[in-house]
DNA sequence: ATGCATGAGGG
DNA sequence: CCTCATGCATA
């Protein structure tokens, strides 16, 4: 429908000055890209670089998923290794957060348990006792069987008793299989996958969603794979935070509200829900996935420092930019993809996707006072907002300006 | 909760 | 190559 695409790419030059604005639909001039001098904050940089990852071996890639010995013969097929349980989740529980269930690693759990009885197995008790308290008294608001059968997902990947939902294809418009629309009461009720819902409806289903959620006993990753039960396509954790926490991009979240809006009538009824523990994802992660880099902040801090002055940079740039920080090419670009994705997010408030009003994220990085944000939480932190020239290594005093991407300009032929 | 990554789709 | 939707891994 709309094209989200907008940015009308800045086709800076590469003038004398190195990296230049580009003069957008603005013409340039007409505003301050940076509020501080265009400084180049190299030199110190570079040095300090070092292949920090390096961890001789990977981290033990394998692991048991449901820690259930059950019927079966040991975890079969899974290391018996006891790193089922990350004790890294800090017991954080704060109000409005998760509760009475842990959000332990994707593995470590099984779809959604109620929590609490079959953590109770002999061979882990003596190992994790925290874990078996935490359990038994964390249990919150659940009546006692959120997840009647669901509970054991040992074997039991039953399947709904009789679902006609459809097969993992038609999804984002599959028709109003269940009538259930209305549930207990509240506002309006604008869920209908036909009608495009408002900001501020998507913004209210967020909150009720994790309200509902939480109050339920849900994890995030929970809803991510109930979705998967209920419409054969599930969802990470990442995106249920996300969604929740209005971090989608407009589209995206009117895509995902009617599966959600489903699968809160689903666990509203409290009838139905028994098919939400689906433990099919094994999805062997056979594919070699690139170990997660990690920028340190003061790099970090110069690739923003680009960006607030290009969020678009050449491919020659970015090769610049890369060599320059002594990082993989590809890292920047991927950096710079992120940051713009990230600052799209940030900058529009979603409601209205203008086509052709397009935003230029270089306008809209020299304005902090963005448009009022419709949705509270996704736009209030803006690390954007911040012209804080803070990080930034310190170079010598009178390198303000260093020369970092000059060469940038004679790349084209001289050097790569 | 978020940072970096992947992959599909468009050009 | 980019955008966009997503997710693994991590802070």
């Amino acid at each position: 429908m709309f094209s989200q695409e907008g940015l009308p790419a800045p086709a800076f030059s590469l003038g004398p000055g190195g990296l230049q604005e580009a003069s957008g639909p603005f013409g340039k001039g007409s505003y301050s890209v940076a509020p501080q001098p265009p400084f180049f904050p190299f030199p110190a940089v570079k040095a300090e670089y070092e292949p920090p990852e390096l961890p001789a071996g990977e981290p033990g890639q394998a692991k048991a998923w449901c820690p259930f010995p059950g019927p079966e013969p040991g975890m079969a097929g899974g290391p018996p290794g006891p790193q089922l349980l990350e004790s890294g989740q800090a017991p954080k529980e704060e109000p409005g957060q998760e509760r009475g269930r842990r959000e332990g690693s994707p593995e470590a759990k099984c779809a959604l348990l109620p929590a609490g009885a079959y953590y109770a197995q002999p061979w882990n008790s003596p190992f994790w006792p925290a874990l078996a308290g935490h359990s038994a008294a964390a249990r919150g608001p659940l009546p006692g069987q959120t997840c009647p059968g669901a509970g054991l997902c040992p074997g039991a990947r039953h399947l709904y008793p009789s679902d006609p939902h459809q097969p993992p294809s038609g999804l984002g418009s599959s028709g109003s299989s269940s009538g259930a629309a209305s549930e207990g009461g509240h506002s309006s009720e604008s869920g209908d996958e036909d009608t495009t819902p408002t900001s501020e409806e998507l913004e209210q289903f967020a909150k009720d969603l994790k309200h509902k959620r939480i109050t339920l006993g849900f994890t995030q990753a929970d809803v991510g794979m109930a979705l998967g039960t209920l419409y054969g396509k599930m969802f990470s954790q990442t995106t249920i935070c996300r969604f929740e926490a209005l971090q989608l991009s407009f589209k995206n979240m009117c895509k995902l509200k009617p599966l959600l809006q489903r699968w809160l009538n689903e666990v509203e009824n409290s009838d139905s829900l028994q098919e939400l523990c689906n433990a099919e994802q094994v999805l062997a992660q056979a594919r070699k996935r690139k170990r997660r880099t990690s920028i340190e902040n003061n790099v970090k801090g110069t690739l923003e420092s680009f960006f607030r002055k290009c969020v678009k940079p050449s491919p020659q740039q970015i090769s610049q930019i890369a060599e320059d920080l002594n990082l993989d090419k590809d890292v920047v670009r991927v950096w710079f993809c992120n940051r713009r994705q990230k600052g799209k997010r940030l900058l529009l408030p979603f409601g209205d996707e203008n086509e052709g009003a397009t935003y230029d994220m270089n306008l809209a990085l020299a304005h902090p006072a963005l448009p009022a944000a419709v949705s509270s939480q996704a736009y209030a932190p803006a690390p954007l907002a911040s012209p804080a020239p803070i990080y930034m290594p310190a170079f010598h005093k009178g390198e303000i300006f260093p020369q970092a991407l000059q060469p940038a300009v004679s790349m084209g032929t001289s050097g790569n």
